[in-house]
DNA sequence: ATAAAGTACGTACCAAGGTACGGAGTCAAG
DNA sequence: CTTGACTCCGTACCTTGGTACGTACTTTAT
């Protein structure tokens, strides 16, 4: 077994996230306090895959509370429910593109019509919100 | 001249927004607040006209204090620096529409190669992250 | 043995865009 | 002339994902 045994400053280091945001993960009931004899906490490889896990959700568009949701169904092996978290955050993903597509066309159609630069006419830019 | 004038709730209601949302403006500085004579503030045209355009600028994607330099920008007649504004606002939105691309491509590999639906195989959402 | 570095824990703060609340004043209708 | 609806204003609170700070304790290096 190859059980590391690191501080909370080499834990974070390791997966690359702050002190800080390793306590606040903690805190927010994504990741357990290891016990502690003599007051300092030690973090093994479980704790190492555990934290690579949220980092590599939260790539994948999940927020921290889904997050949590899907460390109790990685635990119950709860593969169905997995499945369904994972279809609504593809929708919610796929509408937020969506949105953000609407916006930039939007504005990509007045910067081509104003490009102004000139003085002339009115800018297209400020004119088309009046 | 047709200068309607209305109080707060008529005000925002024409807009469509709450007059919470209108007071917020105001201490954002995007709305001035009005002159009263005996202590109910009074709004216009010019207002309405405001409050729409802000909401407008907020659909293209504008963020509260970039509209808030928009609408200098308007009072002055910059049209080059609207321009600049735009552009750069333009590549955030960009920016951002391709994060949520990577984000969802990666999700709906996954999901793909999930499909689990009988637990068959451990579950690749699951897995991947592991 | 002592200083520097690291840790534990609680609490406050940040952006962004609002929402909610409480007390006092005002206005229109009955 | 009072009731109810609305307004004014300040302040606190909300979400999301952290960051920062202060104090006390422990561990490591010299």
């Amino acid at each position: 077994m190859s059980s590391t045994s690191l501080t909370i400053g080499k834990f974070a280091a390791t997966v690359g996230v702050s002190v800080e945001t390793v306590r606040f993960y903690q805190r927010q009931g994504l990741l357990v306090i290891p016990d502690t004899k003599s007051g300092i906490r030690r973090y093994g490889d479980e704790d190492i895959r555990k934290l690579r896990f949220i980092r590599k959700a939260q790539e994948a568009g999940f927020r921290l509370s889904e997050i949590k949701t899907l460390i109790q169904l990685d635990a119950s092996q709860d593969h169905e429910q997995a499945y369904q978290l994972a279809i609504s955050r593809l929708e919610a993903l796929e509408q937020q593109i969506e949105d953000l597509q609407q916006a930039r066309d939007s504005l990509k159609k007045l910067a081509t019509e104003c490009a102004c630069g000139a003085k002339t006419k009115p800018c297209a830019i400020l004119a088309a919100f009046d």
